[in-house]
DNA sequence: CTCCAGGGAGCCT
DNA sequence: AGGCTCCATGGA
């Protein structure tokens, strides 16, 4: 059955959202002429296209809400408010005017970003839904979709066969890390409860995880949206176009932004971060 | 062929 | 604390 959402008076873009690479567990799909997007959660399973002002999506499981999953409770024109602090900063609100961060899943966001060290984006996605399939249980809709393996699971999978994933030398990383939360060493619902530098420092206990990664999950599932993760594209930018807060140092720079955009830093971050990768050559002086 | 990719660990000072 | 090197592997 399929079912809409009005999106009057709800900015929002799900291809900007989806594509501009913050998730790695959405993936497209052309049907009937129309590009849509699905994702496999521990609820079920969800697939959603836009038209306009409207919303399309069809779900298993009613926990599988557009609604909290793509942050469309989020005021974005508040957050634009907030986070608009200059001129070049509004114009990558401009360019992708109705981006909102995503609410994945904590155990496949913190899997895909610890793989992503020193790795392309679409290499990432091709490893994550290969997990899925070798070790996801299946779920049946209009046909048969994985979801991604527990921590239970992903535990018991031999390094080996994580290498022959092409994981390379991060297999060691992602059997480790999924053994220590089987054994509730880090609680995601515990770290939901903490305060930024309190979140950040138990996530990177977890062997894979520094302090880049730590702000993706916090940004991407963990709801903290004051994180402002610092990746090789954020840096050339935030040197180009912020030079008098730049610095070398990934706690300083990354506090110094913080400190600048306010508490919906990692809003900002986005938006520059597809920005630079979109419209701009960020190695040209 | 060489170089680099949404970094992190381990070692050095 | 801060700096350096190595880590697999695919794609340009």
């Amino acid at each position: 059955m399929v079912d809409f959402i009005n999106l009057e008076d709800v900015p929002f873009s799900l291809e900007k959202t989806l594509e501009c690479g913050q998730t790695f567990s959405w993936n497209k799909i052309k049907e009937e002429d129309t590009e849509k997007y699905y994702t496999v959660r521990s609820g079920g399973v969800l697939k959603v296209w836009q038209d306009g002002d409207k919303l399309f999506y069809t779900n298993q499981g009613d926990e599988v809400d557009p609604i909290d999953v793509l942050r469309l409770d989020d005021k974005l024109d508040d957050i634009y408010e907030s986070m608009n602090k200059d001129r070049f900063i509004e114009r990558t609100i401009a360019a992708n005017y109705g981006l909102r961060i995503v609410r994945d899943d904590f155990f496949p966001c913190l899997i895909s970003y610890i793989t992503s060290s020193q790795m392309q984006i679409p290499r990432i996605k091709r490893i994550q839904k290969d997990i899925r399939i070798n070790y996801g249980a299946s779920l049946d809709f209009d046909r048969e979709y994985y979801q991604f393996p527990s921590p239970e699971s992903l535990a018991e999978v031999p390094e080996n066969e994580l290498r022959d994933l092409n994981a390379g030398y991060r297999a060691g990383y992602i059997k480790r890390t999924s053994e220590m939360i089987r054994d509730g060493v880090v609680d995601p619902g515990e770290i939901r409860r903490l305060n930024y530098e309190e979140a950040k420092d138990k996530l990177m206990i977890l062997p894979g995880v520094g302090e880049k990664v730590a702000d993706c999950v916090l940004l991407f599932s963990l709801d903290f949206l004051e994180s402002f993760p610092i990746d090789t594209w954020i840096r050339k930018i935030v040197k180009k176009e912020y030079n008098g807060k730049y610095s070398k140092n990934y706690s300083e720079l990354s506090e110094n932004m913080r400190n600048y955009f306010g508490k919906y830093a990692g809003y900002a971050q986005e938006y520059l971060f597809h920005y630079g990768r979109t419209c701009m050559d960020p190695d040209s002086p």
